[in-house]
DNA sequence: GTCTATACTGAGATAGAC
DNA sequence: GTCTATCTCAGTATAGAC
């Protein structure tokens, strides 16, 4: 990779980190890196791609670090499949240290979470690893519906990505702020909502009433 | 409210709803409305500010709702405290029927979720309600730690934002789509993890030993 | 293939007349 | 309260030097 767009990579990505994407202009992010204005747009194409560019280079270890949990520990539990425990440890641990190492860096993530624009792209990286969990979580789950599984699935999203990437102002506060002690809560959490019993039809119709 | 006021609302709710609210530019909405480009700032001061009263007029009625309903459940359950799956019904039913009436809307609260600027805002309008809710938890699980039943109501605010304004790419398949039934999903998948035991200190050690 | 200089279009914001 | 005119600054596009 050339020089130029390695300095151009680190800088928008502390700049970035620090202001927020909103607030940096990409002659901020020029006038800090010493090139030139063009040089984006003639090494990423655009502001929005420069800032996937920048989020992918750290979050491609992470979803590597998740498949190797993964691994590890259907080879432990093997010929078994592993309990859901385990599988949540395996996809939301590594997220969680590297939330706790740059929180910074966390609100990044939220927002091309939040925005529709580069979603293609972002599943396209995603969706090799997202494939291997949901199987690990099917066989983990026999009893549960797919359907029902599917939208269990679509919650502990949410629910990992606003502890993760949620505004600090509104995380509760935590006994040391260990990122492995959040880690616990969300795991202990999810794991009690995954093995939840299916929805009641009877549930259904009660909500059906009050609307 | 001036008529002039009136008219901005009613247009720029309709567009930010269509197209999104970074796609619709202040000289769109004045061209549509028939009003000039100076009275958006004189009544609201900035294109945030003016997504933000658009958002705020359409949850302020699901707000209110929300204690509606928890009003009558602690009625109900007099002189005992309502059971959480009443508590969940309050809070999450609503704002899902708001969700299934006009899913487009549910697409600009993400955005305001996302975004750090309006969150002080934004949580000023959320705070009582929030709390009132907090309270009918912490009677529902007396027996829950103070801090992993914080987390435990982030983590759930989580799951309910991505129900509600996540992507539509990413949002599983529904019999019927109907509003109700995933309702149902997410307050039977909340009760799980709300209910499920308190983290075991075994788990955070082996969670360090992993890192 | 890389990078520089410069120009273009459209955005949100504002001062001051009425 | 409302409008005109104007300002600043953003992201983007292109022509051409190395």
């Amino acid at each position: 990779m050339s020089d130029t767009k390695q300095k151009i990579l680190d800088t928008a990505e502390r700049l970035f980190g620090e202001q927020g994407f909103g607030a940096v202009s990409l002659r901020h992010i020029i006038a800090e890196a010493g090139v030139n204005l063009a040089a984006i747009h003639y090494h990423f194409g655009s502001k929005e791609e420069l800032l996937l560019e920048v989020v992918m280079r750290k979050v491609q270890p992470v979803n590597e670090r998740r498949l190797a949990l993964l691994d590890r520990a259907e080879a432990e539990a093997a010929p078994g499949a592993p309990p859901v425990e385990k599988v949540l440890e395996a996809f939301l641990l590594p997220p969680a240290l590297l939330a706790g190492q740059s929180p910074d860096f966390m609100k990044l993530m939220g927002r091309l979470h939040a925005e529709g624009s580069a979603t293609a792209i972002f599943l396209k990286h995603f969706e090799p690893m997202i494939n291997r969990f949901r199987e690990a979580f099917q066989k983990a789950l026999p009893d549960l519906p797919e359907e029902e599984l599917a939208w269990r699935t679509h919650f502990m999203i949410g629910a990992m990505a606003h502890m993760l990437t949620g505004p600090p102002e509104r995380r509760p506060a935590t006994s040391g702020e260990d990122p492995c002690r959040v880690a616990g809560y969300l795991i202990a959490f999810l794991s009690g909502g995954l093995r939840a019993p299916a929805l009641a039809p009877a549930l259904v119709a009660v909500l059906k009433e009050n609307q």
